[in-house]
DNA sequence: TATGAATGAGCATTCATTCAT
DNA sequence: AATGAATGAATGCTCATTCAT
């Protein structure tokens, strides 16, 4: 499974064939990957699996401590890039299968109609922190999909150019959308000393 | 062309080979294709150009009417949302292209790299507000990969959810960046009136 | 198609792959044969077409001048063994794919079931016979299912001893029916002289 | 062998793996196949023989009791059949192998040509009967062969068609070639009273 | 401009079989 | 007796591309 996220980072989904994978892995013949997994499908559904277990291995301990929906939009936007930090390549490797996977018919498996529920979640904290008068009005997809689309390019930027500064790009990003969505007369939820 | 673009957004970039181009196009040979196009590579690279030479057409008109930072950053965001709401399908070919266009040893061709001309672009006009002082001071880079990537969730939303209001979402994306860059005390570029 | 037939009677159905088969065409590559038979099993549908329409037109010109049950009959079995001789090594191949032509889910496509047409056939000529008195009582469907096999018998026998002699397996097989199945004081058909 | 017999019926010969096999049997690895048998055409031949052991069993207990050429062939037929009855399903899996089994080099290892033992039996009983004045002259190959695809025929219908009436079958055919050997003149040796 | 025929490399997957416990 | 890991050859089929009209 190493050895496929490797290849999906150097080769691109489209080149990232069985007998790529075992040159990879070291493997003399194709039929061992065939052996693990039932069908090429699986394999690329385990590494998803493997990948999203770890985010959520980072995020939900660092998410636990947040309440009130300023701090949780802050805390959610922290921790992911956070998570981009840690594993960064295996991200270019989730990528490359979000793009790519699909069904026999050609429907997409996952691409941007799964983010569906991570939207709704995150569009769900936008509007507590409307309710609750903490955030000025603004369309909560709007925002929720431009805040997923800020990590993506977050995560993009830390895989491709390893020194960028995940601790500045993290608070940059917490900044950017306090400012976008924080009520006209509200206070800074980063006060600035 | 049309076939190939076809092809792409129903069966993404894997699943478009010549044969079910010629399919989708009514020929009765793969040869046309070869014939009009020295490789795969030219094919899709023509549909890029085919697909940003539309680009300009929208996007340079409207521009050429902006002046100062904030207008153009505003007039940025309006003229790609129109844009995207004429052009919806070829985006999501676009974007295939975009994501799976490779060299033969395997280095994207496009992908997030290509995208460094225009972040150049957009952080210029961020660094000269900020400059101005109409601005206030944030990392350009951080600001334009998010408002870059902001405006993909715009393409995508737009081609995925055909009910979706341009106008609205538009509206939306300037104000959300207005109040992300603008100085602490400085006035609203867009004014309510 | 005639390396096909080639390879199903020396190499038996499980054997008969596109290579063998390319290999005995004299193609530098099995892509040929995917170009011109949308897969396998097409490939074979065409093969047992191609023998059917020979069966055709070896045995409908035969069987036009017959009349009545007895004369049928005869005209039947004469006519059958008349293509057997004609064809023999075609109907090895045939006898392959009959035997092992199955759809993906196991069930066969053709084997015994796709006799039922024939058989009635047969079982309606025989009943005929006996309605018209000129054959005795005994079971239609045992009678025929009897007579298809006997004239399978007559083709392995023409095409694996091929110095059997059609004519005169002929004349056997029409004596044998003749007495398996005419009225007990009934004339012989084919009369003594 | 039971899994194997089952696969046989079920999927046909081509598609009889060892995977296939290890599946119905419950197994978790095909090793075990392996270990029991030598190779592939061990099992084969295993099944081959565990399929004759119940033919002899059930039919030489019958064919015991017969005398004179007449009586032979009426219990050779009616044992035959009866064995049918007895083992249907076996009798499909025996006919995959039997039109399958080949050598490497692709010559059948059974097939009609392994009939040739049975047939020259059957022709001797026959020819027995002819110097004995109880049968008609006719070419005894062509009849051995004829009552050999006959019974193939009763086995192939009381495998398919469940209802079929073995009993009555088993009539019908004695009576068929009765009618169809017995000397122009002869007694009916199956007497009606 | 359009076509059918032909090509060799590559694909995922299945085959029977062997190794090591 | 039973298992899981590993293997190399073979399967049908698709790929982009070229040849010859």
């Amino acid at each position: 499974m190493e050895a496929t996220i490797d290849c999906l980072v150097d080769l691109g989904y489209g080149h990232t064939s069985y007998a790529r994978i075992a040159e990879r892995a070291g493997l003399s013949s194709t039929r061992l990957i065939s052996y693990h997994f039932a069908d090429k499908d699986e394999l690329m559904q385990e590494v998803v699996n493997h990948v999203f277990d770890r985010a959520r291995e980072v995020i939900n301990p660092l998410m636990a401590a947040a309440s009130g929906p300023k701090q949780t939009l802050a805390t959610f936007i922290a921790a992911s890039v956070a998570w981009y930090r840690a594993d960064a390549p295996k991200l270019l490797a989730l990528r490359e299968i979000w793009n790519n996977f699909r069904s026999p018919d050609g429907t997409p498996r996952l691409g941007p109609a799964s983010h569906e529920a991570e939207l709704e979640t995150i569009a769900g904290i936008l509007r507590a922190g409307q309710e609750a008068g903490e955030f000025r009005e603004f369309d909560p997809r709007v925002m929720a999909v431009t805040l997923r689309k800020a990590l993506d390019g977050a995560s993009e930027q830390l895989a491709l150019y390893r020194d960028t500064d995940a601790e500045v790009y993290s608070l940059e990003l917490v900044s950017l959308f306090d400012r976008a969505t924080r009520a006209a007369d509200g206070p800074s939820p980063v006060p600035v000393t």
